[in-house]
DNA sequence: AAATTGTGAGTGATTAATTACTTACTATTT
DNA sequence: AAATAGTAAGTAATTAATCACTCACAATTT
């Protein structure tokens, strides 16, 4: 990977994140990484196989994400970590974070299968903890943590801090 | 407003929905509508006109349910009306919930005016209540709120009344 | 070591299609 | 007849994508 595919890899994210994927233009890409229109092409082939190099960079951080909670094996401890690894979503990742949470909404990108596994995960949490229903619990929380992040995204509001520690309370953590 | 023109809106609203405002042409909204592109132009303005007047269209809608809350002064069962009326949001709605709920990301068209009233009368809830932290129990609430209608709508999940009675036992309505 | 061949990175001009929008016009109400 | 509703054919700009091309460098041949 050279450091112009570098950069254009990293201005596509940025304006497809925030002007959305449909209003940036590969003239638009191109000029503000600073390379010529047709470079995009030859290395991604089409506008679309540019959004995938976009979105294969970023696969790595779920899958991070997923293996991390994986390997904590005490349930409690699990629990914890999934609503403290949401509240502290490093500002670095803002910008992808966004670009995926806005392409939920554009009818043919959105795909469940991430979600699916991180469900199961945290039904057997639940099970482990002896909740009462173990898979609405677990539906709650994903639900719960998805506005989670929408908010901060969108609103950044200052009281996160009272909201993590109300939720610890609530989760007896 | 004539046969035509309400064509024009509805058409406009299932396509910003579905398929994103950048990614619409006003031809295509033409097209489907049945009408001559011009006359979009005619009435509207021009294409942001159009999507206000589609938006101006659902306002209505936002504010019958401040109203209908405002008018409960019951806490508990204020607080029930919130969250059942989430959980049953009429399916013909569901588009224009879509175009609100896309048009988030879409930078500029982000407004927050709304959903600071709404806060505002959560908090007055929760204190009527006694709950410990008012403001950080309405924040919670509305988080929830908002990715439970993200689930509705992207991903129409079959679990939903055991999670709506969850979150009655959860909050003792 | 010199000459040749091959390759991937990168460019700038250009294409056909599509974009939002306009204009000159006609049809229909009121 | 005056205003409004509607159309069809245009506009200039922008779009994604392709084009023939240069350049630097490495592998192979002589």
């Amino acid at each position: 990977m050279t450091e112009k595919q570098e950069n254009i890899l990293a201005k596509a994210l940025e304006l497809f994140a925030t002007k959305g994927y449909a209003a940036t233009s590969t003239a638009k890409v191109a000029r503000e990484a600073g390379v010529s229109e047709g470079l995009i092409f030859r290395h991604f082939g089409n506008k679309e196989g540019l959004l995938s190099a976009v979105l294969a960079q970023g696969q790595e951080k779920l899958a991070a994400i997923y293996n991390s909670l994986e390997q904590e094996f005490n349930p409690r401890k699990r629990l914890e970590r999934v609503i403290d690894m949401t509240f502290e979503v490093p500002s670095e990742e803002y910008v992808f974070w966004r670009l995926i949470y806005a392409l939920k909404w554009q009818t043919d990108a959105y795909d469940d299968s991430g979600s699916a596994a991180m469900k199961a995960l945290l039904v057997e949490t639940f099970e482990a903890m002896h909740y009462e229903d173990p898979s609405a619990e677990a539906e709650l929380i994903m639900v719960l943590l998805d506005g989670l992040v929408t908010a901060i995204l969108l609103r950044k509001p200052k009281e996160l801090n009272r909201l993590q520690s109300l939720l610890h309370r609530r989760y007896m953590l």
